[in-house]
Parts: C-alpha cells; structure tokens; sequence
DNA sequence: CGCATTTCCTGGAGGC
DNA sequence: TGCCTCCAGGAAATGC
C-alpha cells in the first residue's frame, strides 16, 4: 500500500535514473488502467524527453517536453519498476515504456488494479475519472497551517486519511504517526489542544521522514523503483503489531475498527480523551 | 455536513 | 492437496 514515503522512494529512484532521457516504445497490455482516452499514450508519448519525476500526494508524477505529464497512482498493489528489457516480465504488467538508450523499461504492474495512470497532454478536455483534488503536503505544513486544516468535526484518523485534507498520509502513517503521539484515532480533530496538536503534527513528520529514509515498509506488494523491499516495517510500533507488546510500554497492541480501516492502537499510550463525533 | 457501507480487484490465509 | 470463503484496502459513490 504505497503511501507518501514509499512514492517518495520511487520518485526519488526514477528521477535520478531517468532525468534527461527519452522515452521509446510503449506497450500497454490492459487499456483500462489508463484514465481518460488510452490512444495517445502510445501515439504521443514516445520520443519525448524526461524533464524529471516528482511526487505530488501519492502520485509519481512524470515531467516530459515537448511538455506533457505521466501521472500514476499505484492504489493498493501498485508497482512502478524500472526493469532490464530481458527481465521476465510479470503477471499483471499492464503497461511497459522504454527507455531509449538504455536496456531498460519502466513498468506498471497492479494486480488488484486499484491504481491507474493519466496521461496529460495538454490536449483536448480530459475525459474519464479525473485527478482528484489533494490537500497540502504534510512535510512542509507549519503547526497554524495543520491546526487549521485539522479544526473539523470528525474523527481525526478518517480526517488525517481524507487525501482533500492532507495528502499523502495512508493506514500505515496515519496509525504510526498517531502512536507515536499518543493520541487515539477516534478523538475529536477540533478537539484536540495546543499541545497534542504540535505532537502529531511532529510525529507525522517525523514518521514520514523516518520511512523515506528506509526506503519505505513492505509488507506485500510494494518495491522500490529498483525492484527491492522497503524496511520500514521492521520500525513499526503499532501499524500489525496486534497481540504484540506496545514498544513504548508493553500493553497488547489491539486492533479495531476506523473509517473501515483496520486500526492498531496502544490502549495505554493512545487514551481516547474526547468522545468521538457521534 | 459526517460517517457507515458498498464498490472495484486479486492473492493469500484460513477452514474443512 | 484442493476447494471454498473471507479479507485486505485507496478512493469514490451511495444512503442515512
């Protein structure tokens, strides 16, 4: 389930590896991956250069010129490689791009096909699902900015997941970074104080930051742009960890139910001090 | 408005 | 071993 420290490992890999090269063939095996018209991603992709890769919420975001954008969203099981041209390829590859030049191709494999990719050319009006709307990146947001964003009537775990609130954040970070700040998921956003404000704001930072810099958590699905796993995991503290010791004090780890996600909380660090909105 | 539920989809886990 | 059912979950749609 790539979230923004894992999209944040990829874009990072394909920006280095691929900045400043061209595009070649391109193969889409399954067309309904692709939102909107699917023809011109082979008509008008190739040939064009790669200005550079970067993030935007959970999206890879693909820079080319003469100008037009490759966007993917990788969804559950969504994978973004960049693989040898003799590399077996997959089952569930649905769309491969070479790389002119080079022996390899940049490939996306999502079996579950929750994720998908637009193509924006800059053509005419952009058909099928569109690109949703994406609240602020939380790395950069100041404590008056996520105050204001969080001063809601909800529960804060479903709010902290509503990518229209702050984009990026997915089950993983959200429970981590929850934990780690010790507030319970189901508290009231605008009800929490100063203080519990400026700790999860510093503990989704630094959650984050923490699993970019291991290359982000495997549990299933997702690799890096190289192919291997992220590490992560093995730092968790509640995200899986039910029937495990809490890492902070040794109460079993529990697992409930929020905004339909599974839930790994420490019922001693992570008190439920407002009631929930009804 | 918020929130629960349903939908999409497949592979893996568990039951028998 | 093999079949069956259930379930995970990002995001959007639906119903209350």
């Amino acid at each position: 389930m790539p979230e923004l420290p894992e999209v944040e490992t990829i874009v990072r890999q394909l920006d280095a590896e691929l900045s400043g090269k061209r595009l070649g063939q391109v193969r889409l095996s399954r067309k309904d991956i692709v939102h909107g018209d699917p023809r011109p991603l082979s008509r008008l992709l190739p040939d064009r250069r790669i200005e550079g890769v970067h993030r935007r919420a959970k999206r890879v975001i693909i820079d080319l010129r003469p100008r037009a954008q490759l966007v993917f969203h990788l969804g559950m099981s969504g994978r973004l490689t960049l693989c040898a041209l003799d590399a077996s390829v997959e089952k569930h590859t649905h769309l491969r791009i070479a790389i002119r030049n080079a022996d390899r191709e940049l490939r996306f494999r999502d079996p579950r096909r929750f994720g998908g990719v637009w193509c924006l050319t800059g053509g005419p009006k952009h058909k099928g699902r569109k690109l949703g709307e994406v609240g602020p990146e939380p790395l950069p947001l100041t404590l008056r900015q996520f105050k204001a964003v969080v001063a809601r009537p909800r529960q804060l775990k479903a709010l902290l997941l509503d990518q229209r609130v702050i984009a990026g954040l997915g089950n993983i970070y959200c429970d981590e970074a929850l934990h780690a700040a010790g507030v319970h998921p189901l508290t009231r956003a605008d009800s929490l104080d100063e203080a519990q404000a400026r700790r999860l704001l510093r503990a989704i930072k630094a959650t984050l930051r923490k699993a970019i810099r291991s290359g982000g958590s495997t549990f299933a699905d997702y690799r890096r742009a190289d192919g291997r796993a992220g590490s992560y995991q093995k730092h968790h503290r509640a995200y899986h960890r039910d029937g495990q010791p809490c890492r902070t004090c040794g109460t079993t780890i529990q697992r409930i139910n929020v905004a339909g996600r599974s839930t790994f909380i420490c019922p001693r660090c992570q008190q439920e001090v407002s009631k929930p909105p009804s």
